[in-house]
DNA sequence: ATCGGTGCAAACCATTTGCACGTTA
DNA sequence: TAACGTGCAAATGGTTTGCACCGAT
């Protein structure tokens, strides 16, 4: 496991490289997103934040994620619902999420094996991937003990 | 392949059987979709209608399809996106979609079989795993060919 | 000294909701 | 005739944008 100190010395380095500016607000958002165990919303960076550095804006949050995201340093997860969607550290082991629909934790998936199957599909159709998506959605086993499983809205 | 008319008359009784009432506007959006090749967007959907019935409101392609998505019938592709979000009739075969970023168009992939790899990661988990969502988004050959591959905005 | 980044406030805009009326079952 | 569904209009609220100032390089 990479500790925090070097992901966070990476992601400057890798923000540097590609001409964005190293700004405070910058520093704190990646450093919130990097010590969570959990994926985050926009509001909870905001509020973590906000403790240390009241002034900092929402609109700064917004658009450092953006750039985090362009700079491949920050992945979302949850893209079902608008709502709590959630950012976490872009490691470089590509991978996906299950996402309780209860408690809305999102739990890694070890590794990518999605695309095998549907190679040849695309060769035939002469269609050229750029990226994909995958999440699960389901119960974790903390929801499933405790709770009677809720209904759930349309998904 | 089942011709449009039986996929109407079985939705028309899906509707029915879950309590839902047969509306003109309803069965409007839902033969709209079934007769489209290609999956639509929501303003989409409503200029097709307002052809034929002007009066109908955005409001009720809205609650429509989120009606008729909660009843099995429809469903949403291009989930990356909020704006271009389509819906197309839910057959009875799960399967997902490739969507091109250049032309925007849709296609559907053979089976899922993207499961397989994490039902043991499920298991070892206790995750009890409800939906997914796979999408995989590139360059359609159509859009290979005809332009430059423009840039896209971090995806 | 630039020009990118930030904070504030205002704008945006797709989607949702309240309400009164029309319709289905 | 009792809900449900619709149309209209207004509200909503997360996200984006304009602008002037600040600060990293």
């Amino acid at each position: 496991m990479v500790p925090n100190q070097s992901k966070l010395a990476f992601s400057l380095q890798k923000i540097k490289d590609l001409g964005y500016r190293l700004t405070p607000q910058r520093i704190e958002i990646l450093e919130t997103i990097i010590e969570s165990d959990n994926a985050l919303t926009v509001q909870e960076i905001h509020a973590a934040i906000k403790i240390k550095h009241p002034h900092v804006s929402l609109d700064t949050i917004y658009r450092n994620l953006s750039t985090l995201t362009e700079a491949g340093l920050v992945g979302q997860i949850n893209l079902q619902s608008r709502e709590s969607a959630k950012f976490e550290f872009q490691g470089k082991h590509h991978h996906h999420h299950a996402v309780c629909l209860s408690c809305k934790k999102s739990f890694c998936l070890d590794d990518c094996s999605v695309s095998e199957a549907f190679e040849k599909q695309m060769k035939e159709a002469n269609f050229r991937p750029v990226t994909h998506i995958f999440e699960v959605y389901g119960y974790c086993s903390e929801c499933q003990e405790s709770d009677e499983i809720p209904i759930q809205a349309g998904l």
